[in-house]
DNA sequence: TAAGTAACTTTGATTAGTCTAAATTGAATA
DNA sequence: TATTCAATTTAGACTAATCAAAGTTACTTA
């Protein structure tokens, strides 16, 4: 069984290879988002891939092996079918079932979580609109863009939010720009950084670049 | 925050007193019920008693201090109201939530556990009838007798189980002895060893004096 | 009351995960 | 090309929790 802290390991290598399009992630960066020091990082790693479940190169970086991406997305599963329990059953806010989900993830057993899954009617994303694995490791890669890369007039709906950041996340909350919602982007503005969006409720909302680019949409 | 190891030791502290009438614990069967060497169990002690949470007697065994047992106490809530709500909102069988609340204790929040407590409607005894701390570390102490001490012919209300062994449990609800169920002692046969019951539902069953030991009544 | 023994403590070692600080490397810059 | 510097690795140390095995204690039990 392997410890909270390989999970998270894991579980981090797998986010930051998605991010960057699936090539080495650099040591650095997996300090970083562990919290750890760089040192920390390179030892672990050794260990993970003594383990046989990662790669390592040695100043490059590394990423997982066949093995390793099993138990990533297996903890990802859990992770994100706690969080739309703690949402849906528990009536958790959104804002805080990321935090809460980081400790219950290494707890769950596989006999609660399939009791969680059948529960949720085995849901296929979280309530930020992250993929919900599969029991067999298999998660849906549905093509969304980001917000910030919409032309005006187009009606899309909101489909996934990247940042679980609590103070964002209640943020895009107020805005009524939560998955699920409809928005049609009015305008936008290069010069300010903005884009202009009229929500479902008929509500305007001017957002930075920065922030659009965290939420993904689909066309409807 | 304590570790879930140091939380294990406060529990098993706390439950072991309770058993031995708030006698100190002696540092073997510690040792034992936490399943590590002696040696080990004796360095814990001292750390615990360092921090305040035990008093440590070399030689005759330990006890909990004030803060100790509101500390234990906030753990067995923890226990007890994730195995009622396994049962009553995942639909686990009794059997198996104590192993499962052996870990999650550990990793449910304040937040999350009092969202569970709501939604069950603040109940007061877990599945096996044991009882379920208040958030302020107040417990219960209902006088229950053990059904080897009944005499025939009252009729009594199962209100407690005191093994948690999954066969065990498995075995009193398949005699339908469940908290819960009325049952009369029908009679006794001391050379036999054997109390003879008769349930709810009219079946008559056979139990030994060491099973019987394990079964708290309420009259009715 | 002296010996034997069971319970307990001490000692020294191990493992996982972490840190700080020093050493190394390699790529960009001057 | 030689230098600089940021990223990374190495080295050495620390903490929590554990073990095995040797050393103490103190309670029977003769």
């Amino acid at each position: 069984m392997p410890s909270s802290t390989v999970e998270n390991y894991l579980k981090h290598i797998y986010l930051q290879q998605q991010e960057q399009d699936d090539s080495l992630v650099p040591m650095g960066s997996l300090a970083s988002t562990m919290g750890v020091a760089p040192g920390t990082a390179t030892s672990m790693v050794k260990a993970l891939a003594e383990a046989g479940l990662i790669e390592y190169e040695p100043r490059n970086g590394t990423r997982l092996t066949d093995n390793g991406k099993r138990l990533a997305l297996n903890v990802l599963r859990r992770h994100r079918l706690v969080e739309l329990f703690l949402v849906q059953i528990l009536g958790l806010d959104w804002s805080e079932v990321h935090a809460e989900a980081e400790e219950l993830e290494h707890a769950v057993s596989d006999k609660v979580l399939e009791k969680i899954d059948a529960l949720l009617g085995h849901p296929r994303v979280d309530p930020h609109g992250d993929p919900i694995p599969s029991s067999k490791g298999t998660v849906d890669q549905s093509r969304l863009l980001s917000l910030a890369s919409c032309g005006p007039s187009k009606t899309m709906r909101v489909a996934r939010v990247l940042d679980q950041n609590p103070g964002f996340l209640r943020f895009i909350d107020g805005c009524g720009l939560t998955p699920g919602t409809s928005l049609t982007v009015e305008s936008r503005s290069d010069d300010a950084d903005t884009i202009m969006i009229q929500t479902e409720s008929g509500t305007p909302v001017t957002i930075g670049s920065a922030a659009a680019e965290k939420i993904l949409v689909e066309t409807v």
